[in-house]
DNA sequence: TATTATACTGTACATACATTCAGTATTTTT
DNA sequence: AAAAATACTGAATGTATGTACAGTATAATA
C-alpha cells in the first residue's frame, strides 16, 4: 500500500462518512459537493489514484461502483467454533467444526483465529466456566502467565503457562482439585497451540 | 414492522448478500439478474413492497439508492459499555458511558441492550471476574437463578436472583466471602435492571 | 531538464438506471 | 363480492452518472 496523500484521504473520508449515512456510495458529483470541487473529473482523478494505490476498487461503468478495501473493517467474519475434545488436536478441519459465529474481526483486540468450547471446571478460579468459548489466537508466542491452549501427546488443555527454566515448563489450572502439569522439554513434547484472548459467554 | 413475504426476503437477501460481495447496493436489474426475473419492474415492486414496510429506504432518482434499514439487520451495532460504579442506576446518559462496542445485533440469543463493566468478585464461582463485561438485557422479567442486576436503593449489583416468597427475594453472591441479601419487598425497594444473557471478556 | 504525479476547471456524451405505464394472474383482505 | 396486495412480463423514457477529452498550474521525481 502506497503513501496517501492529503486530499486523497479527505476523499476516502468522505467516501467512508458517505457510506456510513446513506449506506451507499457516493457518485462523483456528491464527493465534488461534499468536498468542494467544481468539476466531476476532480472526484474522478482522485477516485482513480487511491485505486492505483490500493485504497479502494472501482467497478467500471457501475454507478456508484465504489467500495472501500478495508481488511479490517469492522463487520463481522464468520469464526469455527472447536469442541476441546479430551485426546486429539484441535484443527480446523470440517469435521472438528461445531458452527460458527458471526463475529467483527477486531473484537478481541489481537485479532483471533477461533472459538474453543471448554470443556471441564480446571480452570474455574480464572472465570473459565464448563462451555465458555474462548478467543484463541494462533501463535507459540506465550509468556509466563498466558492461558495457552496447549497439546500433550493428543490430550489437549486450557492451562496458565509458567516457564520454570529452560527445559521445564508448568501447566497450572486454577482450580485447587487439579494439579499442576510439570513437563520436562527434554523427554516430552510439548505443543502450544495458542493463547486466550478472549472469552465469550451466552447464557 | 409488517410481516415479510417469502419473495420478498428472498429479495432482501439478495440486496444483503450484493452488498456484502461488492461493497454497494444492487441496482433493479442485478436483482432481476440475480433471482431470475425477466423484468426490473419486478424488483422495483418488491423493493417499493419492502420499504412501505420499514425493511429498506429508497433515495429517490439516485442509482443504486437502496440502504438497508439497520434495526433489522444482523450486522453490527455500537453498543454502550456502562461502569458498575458503587453508587447510583446504571443508566444509557451519556456521562455514564464509557465507550461503545461493534457488536452484531444477535451476537447474545435473546437480544441486549449494553454491557456492564463488573467491579468486584461477588459472582467469581459463577465465573464473573472483574473488569468483565456483561451483556444486559433491560427486563424485570427474570426467574430463579437468573444472574440479574439489580438496584437498592442507589446501589446497583450484579447477583443470583431467588424469589423465596411473594415478599421475599434473595440476591445471592457466588463467593463464599459475600453474603446473601434478604429483601423484604413490603419495606424495601428493589428494581430489577435487566438480566445477564452472556458475558465479554478481553484480556 | 524532462517527466511524472498531484490537483484542479469545464464541456460533452453515451449509457447505466430509476421509474412510469400498460398488462395478466393469483391470493388475501375487507 | 369487491378491493387490495402479491407477483410477475414487457416496453418506454428521462436523467443520473461514469468517463473521456481539453486545458492550467504546481510540486516531486528521475
Amino acid at each position: 500500500m502506497k503513501e496517501i496523500t492529503s486530499q486523497q484521504q479527505r476523499v476516502l473520508d468522505c467516501i467512508q462518512i458517505y457510506l456510513k449515512k446513506t449506506g451507499f456510495p457516493p457518485t462523483r458529483a456528491d464527493i465534488c459537493k461534499e468536498l468542494g470541487f467544481k468539476s466531476p473529473n476532480s472526484a474522478e482523478t482522485h477516485l482513480r489514484a487511491l485505486e492505483k494505490k490500493g485504497f479502494i476498487s472501482i467497478e467500471s461503468g457501475a454507478s456508484r461502483g465504489i467500495s472501500v478495501n478495508d481488511q479490517n473493517n469492522s463487520f463481522g467474519d464468520e469464526y469455527p467454533v472447536i469442541g476441546l475434545v479430551a485426546a486429539g488436536s484441535p484443527t480446523l478441519a470440517e469435521e472438528n467444526i461445531e458452527r460458527t459465529i458471526n463475529c467483527p474481526k477486531s473484537f478481541f483486540e489481537s485479532g483471533f483465529d477461533y472459538f474453543l468450547k471448554v470443556r471441564g471446571l480446571s480452570m474455574k478460579d480464572a472465570g473459565i466456566m464448563e462451555d465458555d468459548l474462548i478467543a484463541v489466537k494462533k501463535t507459540t508466542d506465550v509468556k509466563n502467565g498466558d492461558i495457552v491452549i496447549a497439546r500433550l501427546d493428543d490430550e489437549v488443555t486450557v492451562k496458565f503457562f509458567n516457564r520454570k527454566s529452560s527445559n521445564i515448563v508448568e501447566l497450572e489450572p486454577a482450580n485447587e482439585d487439579f494439579e499442576n502439569i510439570v513437563i520436562n522439554l527434554e523427554s516430552e513434547q510439548l505443543h502450544i497451540e495458542g493463547k486466550s484472548v478472549g472469552l465469550l459467554r451466552r447464557n
